[in-house]
DNA sequence: CCAGTACCGTACCGTACGGTACGCGGCGGC
DNA sequence: GCCGCCGCGTACCGTACGGTACGGTACTGG
């Protein structure tokens, strides 16, 4: 009677080592063959059976849904020692956040992660794209909101709302590099290029709301 | 022997009225079922055989490509009236453009055009995504930039490449709504808020790069 | 009135792919 | 040693969908 208990071995928490492997397959897959990602090419990627797959990750939803999570986990890697903020604090603490991110969003598995997770907004259940919004766009903000709200607060910085202050920030950084990517346009951003590119940003932004201390 | 010649009836140029319906039953399907676009489906909706939908468009991909362009083509609609430019002009010209953008990117149209192509551009043959990207970020660069160069010969405005500045407007304009809108995020803009936003965008854009007249 | 054309509706074909079933080998516990 | 269990490999099933074929109808030119 104690007849092996079916048990939902479906991943919802951290993965094994074996399924980070799978996952990690799955971003090869994703980034060297464009999406069009199939079962069967992950089960011989990863030297797995698919039976397993659909084991441990239920469906093909489950499994992209674990792969997005997954470099996600990856990507949030980052320290955020809040210390004194002078205004060459809050420029340093600014600029790393934009070089961070257009190095991030620039990568090919970014792009690929973006393109499924939209297709998959448009066919209803969208849940990826709920998925990658927070843990980009909105992850982001919150980290930098409060950098923000702190260079206020030492008088560095004059905003209202540090939501609207964050989207200008957001802008000036990502300009139209996203979407360009997304469609498809070349546009290779170099190390040097990104550094460069996020700097005059963080001026930009500087200029718009910074003032010097009183 | 003049045995009817095959001849390539595919839609390369305009669109007959018949087609123009078939293509405006697309858009419909599109933003009404998101993707998931069938050809079973479009016939049925436009009351028109298989058959004639290959006829006309070549294959699903033609078909696709040819709504695209059918859109792009109903949004060019602007004039360009390239007046004097005195300071208020300027605002006026960008505020235009920035409102129009706005408009046009938050407009479920777009949004789903923009899902195509981008799920598109991740599966090799990505003529979809350069179309997209031609009609819309390349077409309102090709136009904002004249009038930013206007804008520097006239004196009110200083910069070095207008390409540069061009993106500096685009990500002050567009921040994160195009990006949350194609992840699925709500956010419906009205026509007030989208008015506001772009205000600020110009002011902002005028405070980093206009200089009053000597 | 006839021939030709255009196009609708529908039935049909082929295939790719998500999901399932089954046999086999390796590895733990008794 | 023998017995579950886990997971690999593979064969298999069902279906959705892109693409084609074909019969029927309306219109046009001669």
């Amino acid at each position: 009677m104690s007849a092996t208990i079916p048990r939902d071995e479906t991943v919802h928490e951290a993965p094994s080592a074996r399924q980070q492997a799978v996952l990690d397959a799955v971003l090869g897959l994703l980034v060297e063959e464009g999406d069009q990602l199939t079962m069967d090419a992950v089960a011989r990627r990863a030297s797995c059976s698919k039976e397993t797959l659909y084991k441990w990750f239920g469906d093909r939803d489950g499994l992209l849904t674990a792969t997005v999570r997954w470099q996600a986990s990856r990507v949030h890697a980052g320290r955020d020692a809040a210390g004194a903020l002078d205004a060459a604090a809050l420029r340093d603490r600014l600029l790393d956040f934009a070089v961070t991110w257009l190095d991030v969003i620039a990568g090919r598995t970014s792009v690929v992660l973006n393109r499924i997770a939209i297709a998959h907004a448009g066919s209803r259940k969208g849940n990826l794209g709920a998925i990658v919004l927070a843990n980009g766009r909105l992850a982001i903000g919150g980290r930098v909101k409060p950098v923000l709200e702190a260079g206020r607060t030492a008088g560095l910085l004059a905003f209202e709302d540090s939501e609207t202050a964050f989207r200008t920030f957001f802008g000036l950084v990502g300009r139209d590099v996203q979407i360009r990517l997304l469609l498809g346009d070349a546009l290779d951003l170099d190390a040097a290029e990104i550094r460069r590119d996020a700097a005059r940003a963080v001026d930009q932004f500087l200029a718009l709301y910074g003032q010097a201390r009183p």
